[in-house]
DNA sequence: CTAACGTACAACCACATGGTTGTAGATCCG
DNA sequence: CGGATCTACAACCATGTGGTTGTACGTTAG
């Protein structure tokens, strides 16, 4: 399954998920010791660790009873690819004009 | 004002605000010609420019009656800085894990 | 001046999102 | 076994989102 850029931005969007993505990037964590380090519901950080699955950006793997979610970077580096992207666009854009420019001289 | 990073994600978050996006990054456009670009209504890419404007990935500029559309790459720097700080953590991790395996030795 | 064009904005609708509570199934511990 | 813990998921609610249509206003063209 390709990464779905719609997926990995969205679940970008929201500063509790970035905050979880760092924290379980720097080292896999269970539901519930996420759940405890936010002021929510155990059901609510449940679903951002799940808009976090579907975007690729984290996985969970069973130990017990418990569910470790760890990252992922590959979508995020697919992600930043894609705005590296953007950012070309605009060195082209302003290679174009500077090329321009310079023959009007 | 600095940049609000739910803003820019939400902004990047969809395919068509995306298109309008690359669109005037390579030149600026008209409202009304990126409207024709689309299967939707004038008012809906109205609102699509609107959001990308909050996010501050463009800007509006009068040209006579019309609105110019502009991408603004200063946005989109920083949340590009933003993931290679993610990545950063990352490797650190990795790091971290090699040096355990090594001192394990 | 009048008509056409480009824009802005409000009102509305269907649906997704972010939160809640509650219930139920696994798994571990005493 | 029985209780505590971790997880999963459904139902519900308020709010936001992406789309529509309609109306109003400034600017340009004939």
């Amino acid at each position: 399954m390709v990464v779905d850029p719609d997926a990995v931005f969205h679940a970008l969007a929201d500063a509790t998920r970035r905050d979880i993505l760092m924290r379980v990037i720097r080292s896999g964590q269970s539901v519930s010791e996420l759940a405890r380090a936010y002021p929510m519901s155990f059901a609510a950080v449940q679903k951002h660790v799940a808009v976090l699955e579907r975007a690729e950006l984290v996985s969970k793997t069973r130990r017990g009873r418990e569910q470790i979610v760890q990252g992922e970077v590959g979508a995020l580096r697919l992600v930043a690819r894609l705005l590296d992207g953007y950012e070309h666009l605009w060195r082209q854009r302003a290679a174009g004009i500077e090329r321009i420019l310079e023959e009007e001289q």
